[in-house]
DNA sequence: CGGTTCACCTAG
DNA sequence: TCAGCTAGGTGAACCG
């Protein structure tokens, strides 16, 4: 529904500058004389009374000055500015609203409906309408444009309130609406041949499969969005590729300037059709970044399913099957995608089916990963609309809890600052670790670091002070800032966390409750909350250490980190000097080695083996006093507002001797084997060397490091006899690029030298073939002869067209992998060139 | 062949 | 609304 709210007038705050004792001293006249020249600017409405406020400077006295119209904040800031202190003057509209009414995503209210659809409450619909049944449209839009609105919306009621008439309530799970859509278009003319639709409506799907003259296809498809109404718009890659294609095909089958023509080609923003204008009925975007759609969230499918899966690859063919793997349907691909004129002169109708199929996988993705739901919770704990939490930035959620308790605290919002970048801050500690196994680790974690150094030490913008205050005592930083205690002032940050911390444990507890009654989805919808808390927290320390975000200092985010490092440190000592090596540990983790009989196997002793029941008891014993001793450093180093959890127990820890590269058998509280940082984490490996790697680590964290090696040289025999598949070799990178005025992709203005990178060379042989192009994607490649520099590579472009492509270098690939494993094996004496050779003269073994 | 630069991706 | 942060590993290409 459209609410048009009365009752809130875009504002900012002007101050007198300087020193708030300077301010204090101008005198009543001169105050007044300024005043009355600030009312006399063009668009100024009113000024206030003065309220006090705190600033940088001091506590000064504040006039909000409300000016007609919201984009003339603009317009008032730069001549205000230039004699005052200007304040709260860079925050847009329609947050205005939030803010100042503490409204979240999820409202209730009184208003009086002016105009309902045919999908509004039935009670509604008769309430309005005439004799014969009919809304009588003229009356209303003329009501609607009476009070504010610009005449008939799309949407099912519009009614109209008084921002009094508005209230925040309990979250629930909202029914949204959700139009996915897909367009089929031509390589040679750039035009559009096909394009399918399908509407989410609690479930219920409609699909609309569209062809034609393309214009009369274009207005049908605004026609639908219309009718529909949809709340989410969705599709595969839409972003980059289908909406930039109707805004293109827009500019060439309508002139700019005709708005209204533009309006029935692409008029999908949910405003009255004759709001003109771009930005407002038609969708737009600033160079690369976000569309907007008025009224209307564009989530891209492909986005988020890169975001929540970090797939391999990113064709919706490929994204599909990993999630649908029992679905065969899938399996099959009927089109050729870069033949595609020819596809279409020849067999419209399946081009027609390919397209429907595609706007549902989107659809089927979101669902399955969530992301409706967890966009939702974000929007909840941030209090911003539904549109900010899917394509917002995290400043913006956070702007969304400051300035309302700014606001509420009498603090005055200083703008975004500009300017150049700083040097960086210094970051966490990261512990050097010793190459090979680490028998029974326990492994220990501070919960919420960042967060809980924030709130233990009133780290905010608003308590930093040069110097301690006479009779007070500060939190000092180990880089020597200082914070004022919560007796002499409250941060915001502080206070904001608490809560989010007291609002995710409730959360936690009521899914808690919500299992053990059997409610799967209360347990859900709390779990999404829980785990939005815990994002948006971790979302502080990031926007309050960077340069630019308007309630920051650099000293705020140097000294979180400081004294994280200062920490854990400290804890490090402690336990080396006990004679309980640390292993490993990176920014609020340590890995402690567990003190345990000298003859403890740190592998579980197979119960068919002699002398298994010793072993196997030996094993438990092991494991049982890991947990207990985990668990009691857990409680001797955790202090009030800096909790040491225990986290997990490893039988069997490993690393090669890197940094942020580790493996460890999980045996404590669940059994699994946890890898970090390998090749086997990473979207840009390739399937075989992820395998290898994976079947190694489990070797080797059972102690059977020789059937290891024997399987990595097996496998480097194999890829030479080029009796591997190739699709266990491609490779893929994301791929920056930027697409020119004629709409050709480019690589000059996102790359030094774009042709020394194979997967540039790789995505330009992949547009040469047909393919679309958009920036950010992955782009698959084989190599197929590395004896060169640069080396051949070829694009994988199978899920696209089937062509199978079947050349690759066997001895690339048998490099690479040796490589990788060489790191790992040279623990045990094999390095990449013994792998290679598949011999080793002195080592621990060879065979 | 070792060092440097650019670029990607990950840990936290 | 232009805009969360740092630490770290690794590969490809090039250079001397």
């Amino acid at each position: 529904m459209t609410l048009i709210v009365r009752g809130l007038r875009p504002y900012l705050e002007i101050a007198l500058p300087g020193a708030a004792a300077d301010a204090a001293a101008v005198s009543d006249a001169e105050v007044e004389r300024m005043l009355t020249n600030a009312l006399a600017q063009p668009e100024v409405v009113s000024i206030g009374e003065p309220v006090e406020k705190w600033t940088e400077d001091g506590v000064k006295r504040h006039w909000r000055v409300e000016v007609t119209q919201p984009f003339k904040v603009k317009d008032v800031r730069r001549p205000l500015g230039e004699i005052w202190d200007v304040s709260s003057a860079d925050i847009v509209f329609p947050q205005r609203l939030l803010l100042d009414a503490d409204l979240g995503p999820h409202i209730e209210y009184n208003a009086e409906a002016l105009m309902a659809g045919l999908r509004a409450p039935p009670e509604l619909l008769a309430g309005l309408s005439d004799a014969s049944g009919e809304v009588p449209r003229l009356v209303a839009a003329e009501r609607i444009r009476s009070v504010g609105g610009a005449g008939i919306y799309p949407t099912d009621v519009i009614a109209v309130c008084s921002i009094e008439d508005i209230r925040g309530i309990e979250p629930f799970a909202t029914p949204l609406v959700t139009l996915s859509f897909d367009l089929e278009t031509s390589i040679t003319h750039d035009t559009i041949l096909c394009a399918a639709v399908v509407i989410d409506r609690a479930g219920e799907r409609e699909e609309h499969a569209l062809q034609g003259e393309e214009s009369q296809l274009l207005e049908s498809l605004t026609r639908i969005v219309r009718e529909s109404d949809p709340d989410i718009i969705t599709g595969w890659n839409i972003d980059n590729f289908d909406l930039p294609r109707i805004g293109m095909r827009r500019d060439v089958l309508a002139s700019k300037s005709d708005v209204s023509r533009g309006a029935e080609l692409f008029g999908w923003g949910r405003v009255p059709m004759e709001s003109g204008g771009e930005g407002r009925i038609i969708p737009t975007r600033q160079q690369n970044r976000r569309w907007r759609m008025t009224g209307r969230c564009v989530m891209d499918a492909w986005w988020e399913a890169r975001m929540t899966l970090r797939p391999r690859r990113e064709s919706l063919k490929f994204v599909s099957e990993l999630l649908f793997p029992d679905r065969e349907d899938l399996r099959k691909l009927d089109i050729d995608a870069s033949q595609m004129d020819a596809e279409w002169a020849n067999r419209p109708d399946e081009v027609l089916h390919y397209c429907v199929r595609d706007t549902v996988l989107p659809l089927e993705i979101l669902s399955e990963i969530h992301a409706t739901m967890r966009k939702e919770a974000l929007a909840v704990v941030a209090k911003v609309p539904l549109e900010t939490a899917i394509g917002g930035t995290t400043s913006q959620w956070i702007d969304s809890l400051v300035i309302r308790l700014a606001d509420r605290e009498g603090i005055a919002i200083p703008r975004t600052k500009g300017g150049a970048r700083r040097d960086q801050i210094a970051g966490g500690y990261v512990h050097e670790v010793e190459p090979g196994i680490h028998p029974w680790v326990a492994v220990l974690d501070f919960k919420s670091m960042y967060p809980s150094i924030m709130i233990s030490n009133n780290i905010c913008s608003t308590t930093r002070v040069n110097s301690s205050p006479d009779g007070v005592t500060t939190h000092e930083s180990p880089i020597g800032t200082h914070f004022l205690p919560n007796s002499e002032r409250v941060g915001l940050v502080p206070r904001l966390l608490q809560d989010l911390m007291t609002q995710r444990d409730q959360q936690k507890a009521l899914m808690k409750h919500c299992s053990q009654t059997g409610d799967d989805a209360g347990a859900r919808f709390h779990d999404q909350l829980q785990y939005a808390l815990k994002i948006l927290m971790n979302s502080f320390y990031g926007v309050f250490a960077s340069s630019f975000y308007r309630f920051t200092h650099p000293d705020l985010g140097a000294s979180i980190t400081a004294w994280a490092r200062s920490n854990i440190k400290a804890i490090i000592a402690t336990l080396e000097d006990e004679n309980h090596p640390v292993v490993y540990s990176d920014t609020d983790s340590i890995f402690v080695s567990t003190p345990v009989p000298p003859d403890s196997p740190f592998s579980k002793p197979n119960p068919d083996d002699d002398n298994s029941q010793e072993g196997l008891r030996n094993y438990e014993e092991a494991r049982v006093s890991m947990i207990e001793f985990g668990q009691q450093l857990a409680e001797r180093f955790s202090v009030a507002g800096a909790e040491l959890e225990f986290e997990t127990g490893l039988s069997a820890f490993f690393s090669h001797g890197a940094k942020k590269r580790y493996v460890g058998r999980m045996v404590w509280p669940e059994e699994k084997l946890l890898v970090r940082g390998y090749e086997v984490r990473r979207s840009d490996s390739f399937n075989l060397l992820t395998q290898v790697m994976m079947e190694t680590f489990d070797r080797i964290l059972e102690g059977e490091q020789e059937t290891a090696v024997r399987a990595v040289l097996d496998l480097i025999g194999r890829i030479r006899k080029r009796d591997v598949k190739p699709l266990d070799l491609v490779i893929s990178r994301s791929c920056k690029g930027h697409i020119g005025r004629d709409g050709i992709p480019y690589f000059t203005k996102a790359y030094d030298h774009p042709d020394r990178l194979p997967y540039v060379r790789a995505a330009k042989d992949r547009i040469k073939a047909g393919l679309a192009f958009t920036p950010g994607m992955k782009i698959g490649w084989l190599v197929i002869d590395h004896s060169t520099s640069p080396m051949k590579v070829v694009p994988w472009l199978v899920e696209e067209t089937g062509i199978e492509q079947d050349d690759y270098d066997p001895e690339f690939y048998a490099k690479r992998v040796a490589t990788a494993m060489g790191r790992i094996t040279e623990a045990f004496g094999w390095n990449a060139d013994d792998l290679l050779k598949g011999n080793r003269q002195t080592t621990l073994f060879s065979f």
